[in-house]
DNA sequence: ATCTATTCATAAGA
DNA sequence: TTCTTATGAATAGAT
């Protein structure tokens, strides 16, 4: 349907081949529509240049997520199912484990205990002693922690207090040296003199962690 | 194109329909192949008839799946990633729910003890205390079960053996009475004399649940 | 793009 | 469905 009739390849021309991609897309895409209208029938074309550029048609009424639902039912090829199927049965695994683990909480949480037999009740009693133990050797352990470090503050401020009296009981004839210690001492104690004690005194606190905030 | 032109409108005639349609759809499966031989193109072609069959037509050396794969990514519509999102996004919930569950059964368990703050570790010996006091006296109670089990087979025995007595013990101008009752006892208690009391004797077991296999 | 000679597709009939 | 054929549509090549 020309001026001459043309094989069915490839045509060389690049200029020719665009100008009768051109057309004849325009030409499908109408036929497209046409026999949707005509014939009640839904239809789906996607058509990609060479050059990668997208041309499309679906019948109204639809869309291509319902004719690829179509399409896969007919044909019975997967598109996307396989996809899917091991998405979901990575979830049907990842729902068991949490059956599992739900079930085997609740049991230590004392609850569905009838569901069991007695002597299923054996291992939970003893991971719940033991869990127990734990929980209270933890305790325990933060409570001496905390008592530690009580003391060392407490000799800290033993220490604190003994320096300051030092300094406010100083005689006279130190007064100008004192006073240089004190400016130091606001300063940030650099070294001189007591300075290094000072600071090993003051890094009680950071060795000591915070026991109420630390992670 | 034809013996008249016709308009674009659905074709009332059913059998006019049903022709159109099978000419038009062989015509654009063959300007499809057409196009996709003489412009390089793919082309990918779905039609539906009114009736549900299907035709399609794909461009050799690529497939549906890739077809779509790029008309995904041209148009930036979502063909089958909206169901493949909401199937990653569940996998997500379930396994943060896994995960929150994990931890709380290894803190249970007594291990990880250090990921908590020292208060946080006062829910979970509570939890463990009722836990283990739920377990306890679940075990208390299967023990009494048990327990009451036995005096009631105990008392059984007593009755047997007791009735066991009388019979072996009943006197001569009885015989032919006796030898009728435990020909009946054999047959299954009919109703007679002391039957009530056995039937109700022979139904402790039934009524006191197998401790060691009931779920 | 637009034109136009040709080929093609197809409506209607058999 | 298939064939036939008259007719309108599509389009190759030129402008």
């Amino acid at each position: 349907m020309g001026r001459g009739k043309i094989e069915i390849k490839r045509i060389e021309n690049s200029t020719n081949r665009q100008v009768t991609f051109s057309k004849r897309r325009n030409g499908i895409i109408k036929k497209a529509r046409e026999i949707s209208i005509l014939c009640e029938s839904q239809v789906s074309v996607a058509i990609f240049s060479s050059s990668g550029k997208m041309s499309e048609f679906c019948s109204p009424s639809t869309t291509l997520p319902k004719i690829l639902e179509r399409y896969q039912t007919n044909s019975g090829e997967k598109l996307w199912d396989a996809k899917h199927e091991s998405l979901s049965v990575e979830i049907e695994r990842v729902k068991k484990e949490n059956d599992n683990m739900q079930i085997e909480l609740r049991h230590l949480k004392g609850e569905d205990l009838n569901s069991l037999y007695p002597k299923e009740l054996i291992p939970i009693e003893e991971a719940l002693q033991i869990g127990l133990t734990s929980v209270r050797e933890k305790q325990m352990e933060i409570w001496k922690m905390h008592k530690k470090n009580e003391k060392f503050l407490e000799e800290e401020n033993k220490q604190l207090t003994y320096m300051l009296v030092i300094f406010l009981s100083v005689d006279h004839h130190h007064q100008l040296t004192m006073d240089g210690s004190v400016r130091e001492l606001e300063l940030g104690y650099k070294d001189r003199e007591f300075a290094p004690q000072m600071t090993m005194a003051f890094r009680v606190q950071p060795i000591q962690p915070n026991l109420h905030e630390s992670k």
